[in-house]
DNA sequence: TTTT
DNA sequence: TTTT
């Protein structure tokens, strides 16, 4: 399915609020900034840091629950793919933006900020989204039938 | 979908031709030998290698690939997971086996016996799998609907 | 440096506090029980779980670290390498052991029980390693010298 | 040693010859341009490509290395971390560059092209880098004397 | 903009 | 049992 792999591991912390935003055909589309820093020691000896921030999307219902469940500050895990993106701002310059496209995410840390969905964020999909005609699914949620082989044990 | 993340990246060659089988559902499973080499140098200076064997897991429609394409020697690109089983041998014993169960894969070094199937791997599946009810999907397999919204580019 | 790729990264959580001992030449070997566990859908569409449980070891710098600040229930990122093992028991029959040699470790979700080094495990040290010549260093320690170049910005 | 994770896998083939430069200080800078192709169906179920290019750096050793032994069209296995850049040109623009920084490489498909270094690629450190003070090490070379312990098996 |  |  593939000529190549590229594949992306992070481990960070939100700086904002999820972005959630709904498509005409109703996905939802979530954008993360996330942080990850490293520490290293220069010649004399001084600790220094360096933070990347990666610019996160997830698509569909992983979008849908990143959208629900995570909120500035919280640590999460995220994998997916990195691209790059090319297009034309509005002075007619060319503009890259680098995305990493998750394809998993695991809310770290249990505990606070979990278990209960933001009232405001769960609405949103009515509003913006009201021609929903099919629930999109974000990659790999359907394991389920993939498996669903008799002789197949756990 | 899972609490904690299992992962697994393999590079290396197969030490055998993969071996398929096939379960009463039909589901192919196939079995790979694959050598990962590590190298390191000792207090004396000496080099030394150490040679780990995986024994990889695929389950349907990508299990079917491997064994028709893979063959003894050949480079291999393996992303999945860990699976620890225990079960009881003939002689009442308890036996342990640790598996990588695969959810991608990728040929790697092109060329070389590389789309010419072996034909009495393809025939196979008639023959052992009378029953096949239906087509069983490996993971990850379905990439195409779960994206298939109007308004996402690639 | 190696022919072949072989890598593993875990999110999971301690299933009881790191046993920490430490060898004849006083480098520390911490071994730890990491649980991830992964959910899936059965054919009924009955929720079914499934937890493997991981012996990673951890050596020197990153041993002493982890047998510090790590207990029994918390959360940790583990990157490593599988490593299987093979062993005579003391009934002579052969026994396979599956380890998982971490070279990267990172203390998840914050707060309760990091920062608090134990007293008790903070000793053992001089205790048990009298003969301690040298301090150990974990793999990847040294970031600082490697990158020590007049030119090359962080 | 960090606050996160950022890591990065690629198996893909490169678009060019590396290209490596050297720093005042003696260490080598070398630049690979790395395709990683994904395919995909459409909804019409047509078949469609999308190739990403990353800038990939690898410093030090790994880079005179890669520089030595790889060359366009070799396919290359890359493990490192994701570096976002932002810099003003020469038109007072300010401009973004997203790069993988290799700490990891592994040349893939054996065969041809291997064993021959260029020659010509041999020369350029003597020639750029005069005053080279010290041998500059890549990430993870030093695997050496990190387990260069009496009592720890390979 | 996050986190420790 | 592979590979370089």
């Amino acid at each position: 399915m593939a000529r190549g792999v590229n594949k992306v591991i992070l481990v960070g912390n939100l700086g904002n609020d999820p972005d959630v935003k709904y498509t005409q055909g109703g996905m939802a589309i979530c954008t993360l900034s996330l942080a990850t820093t490293s520490v290293r020691k220069d010649k004399e000896g001084n600790t220094q840091e360096r933070t990347e921030w990666h610019r996160v999307k997830l698509f569909g219902k992983l979008g849908e629950i990143a959208g629900e469940y995570l909120r500035k500050g919280r640590q999460v895990y995220i994998e997916g793919s990195i691209r790059y993106d090319k297009f034309t701002g509005q002075d007619g310059q060319e503009r890259y933006i680098t995305e990493i496209i998750a394809d998993e995410m695991q809310m770290l840390g249990g505990g606070e900020g979990r278990g209960e969905p933001r009232a405001e964020r769960a609405e949103r999909p009515q509003r913006s989204a009201p021609a929903r005609r099919e629930a999109p699914t974000a990659p790999k949620a359907d394991f389920a039938d993939e498996f669903a082989d008799d002789d197949i044990p756990f």
